[in-house]
DNA sequence: TTTTTAATGCAACTAAGATGCAAATATACT
DNA sequence: AGTATATTTGCATCTTAGTTGCATTAAAAA
């Protein structure tokens, strides 16, 4: 469906991911934003944002959901295809910049992937 | 911590994997074992049994739990590492027997992975 | 058979996310 | 600008997966 009107909570919430490269879930960005807007509002805000191919999602490993910027992504059409690490140490979760390629599964139509890491990040690993 | 006294309801469990090489949720185990096991006693044998590496378990895309056994896994250390696999049409949920391997990635220690498809099972994909 | 210790069921709770609806607000139209 | 129209928003409520504490039950050890 996608967003259609540039509204005050569209902003608030394309400005917490201005300026960061990393992924914000949706627990994080409800308790930053409370009282500036309702968490309902922020649930389907995101979710327009994803399919506008402006942000794209992920579950971590407790099931809770992540979002991120797209890098070239379209409207219906997330070709981004990259991993994600969490942080074990400080909760960083991130896109990682490596292309993974879909393996070809014999008798399988592959549509949608995700590859998920999780150990400690660069600041955290004290090298 | 792992499993201790072979009781009624770890019997019951184990038997909904025999014969079975697919995953299940623990939505439909606690479905299929209704009147039979509590719910939160289903949740806690699961959880014994991947400490005990019978058993181990993964996300789907929409975040309910899965469990499938395990094949060269000992206690606390599940060397298994391969994709999962959910089919859209019918729901299916497997494990693919591709060895994936980790990539090394600079300055970070990587520590569990995850590796989730989705699409059209080999029946459903109609071939 | 008794004692010890782990497993179970139950009720209540937590937390992420979804839904329906009335009120508010952005955009289009004149 | 002022109004009409359709989208957004907030709020209350609900849904559902998973957890917790505790009293009771049932394995296994003595």
């Amino acid at each position: 469906m996608g967003i259609i009107r540039r509204t005050k909570s569209v902003d608030l919430l394309l400005n917490q991911f201005k300026d960061k490269e990393n992924a914000l879930s949706t627990v994080h960005l409800i308790k930053q934003l409370d009282k500036k807007i309702n968490k309902t509002t922020i649930y389907r805000i995101l979710d327009k944002l994803e399919d506008d191919g402006v942000l794209h999602s992920f579950l971590g490993f407790n099931g809770v959901k992540w979002y991120a910027k797209c890098k070239n992504c379209s409207k219906s059409k997330h070709t981004d295809i990259h991993p994600h690490f969490q942080c074990l140490s400080c909760g960083k979760t991130e896109c990682l910049d490596i292309n993974f390629t879909i393996p070809i599964i014999p008798n399988r139509e592959i549509m949608n992937s995700q590859f998920l890491f999780q150990g400690k990040c660069e600041m955290c690993s004290g090298t």
